[in-house]
DNA sequence: ATAACAAACGTTATATTATAACAAATTAAG
DNA sequence: CTTAATTTGTTATAATATAACGTTTGTTAT
């Protein structure tokens, strides 16, 4: 019965961990940071995690910041399909979820003839709590 | 008459003839390289330029692939509507002009009280030529 | 014209993000 | 067990981007 690998190894563990744990996305040598006392000392090492980690889903980059958050989203759990708000003012990233949105790109087309397979898309603007502060 | 300051300086005009004048995206350094002849010699040059580029909407960032392209869309001339579709195998990136698309992400609400003021989409998947070779 | 201010420049050094290359260890499958 | 594939550990280095500083140039108002 080939059991499809669904078992992370354990520096994939205990970087999706400290991912999962984090209020918000993190970078690459902030989590190395992190993990550094568990074992993981290299650079390489948390970046072949991330890499396996987002081809799995479990995590996405946000790449206007060159960072990574938990995907908390089931949607979109081959990170084919991803939405982010950022707010400008205090960093706060939150994924979107939103049936009519995701519906609306995967089936986007225009008149290039190409079928996109996978978009990422960020809003970015100031979220509430900072919308009053202002 | 306070004009409007809308004279690039001459390494605003440097960057910006070598990025127009490319098929595709450009990285920083290769702008670099290309501009060495002109007299701009330091990486700082570069992105100072490219800064102001990008705040006045003639090029745009391709997040994923930390490189600019030229604006070829009037209608995003303050950089804050931007989508582009990226094939994954030659690179190919294109700036998408659709109107309906621009305005259902401008338009965009969701539930988290947050209202965007800024947006960057990214399509990727097979342009017509590689879906062709396949 | 000239003083005052803002924007752009030049330069050096350094910070941050990411990958190459290679060998050893671990895990999955036949 | 054997073989193949994946993951790991390690060192070094590549690629991307910014800090800090002082100078020069361009704009604006008197
Ligand atoms: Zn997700
Ligand atoms: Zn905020
Ligand atoms: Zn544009
Ligand atoms: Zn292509």
């Amino acid at each position: 019965m080939t059991q499809k690998q669904e078992q992370l190894s354990k520096n994939q563990q205990i970087v999706l961990s400290i991912i999962e744990k984090a209020k918000g996305p993190l970078k690459a040598y902030s989590i190395l940071y992190n993990v550094q006392k568990r074992g993981i000392k290299a650079p390489l090492q948390v970046y072949r995690a991330l890499e396996k980690l987002i081809e799995i889903g479990k995590i996405h980059k946000i790449e206007s910041k060159n960072a990574f958050i938990a995907c908390k989203n089931s949607d979109c759990e081959i990170s084919k399909a991803t939405a982010f708000s950022i707010c400008n003012n205090c960093e706060h990233v939150k994924e979107i979820k939103n049936t009519k949105l995701s519906k609306y790109l995967s089936n986007f087309e225009d008149n290039s003839g190409m079928k996109y397979k996978k978009y990422n898309l960020e809003f970015f603007g100031l979220c509430k709590d900072c919308k009053l502060k202002q």
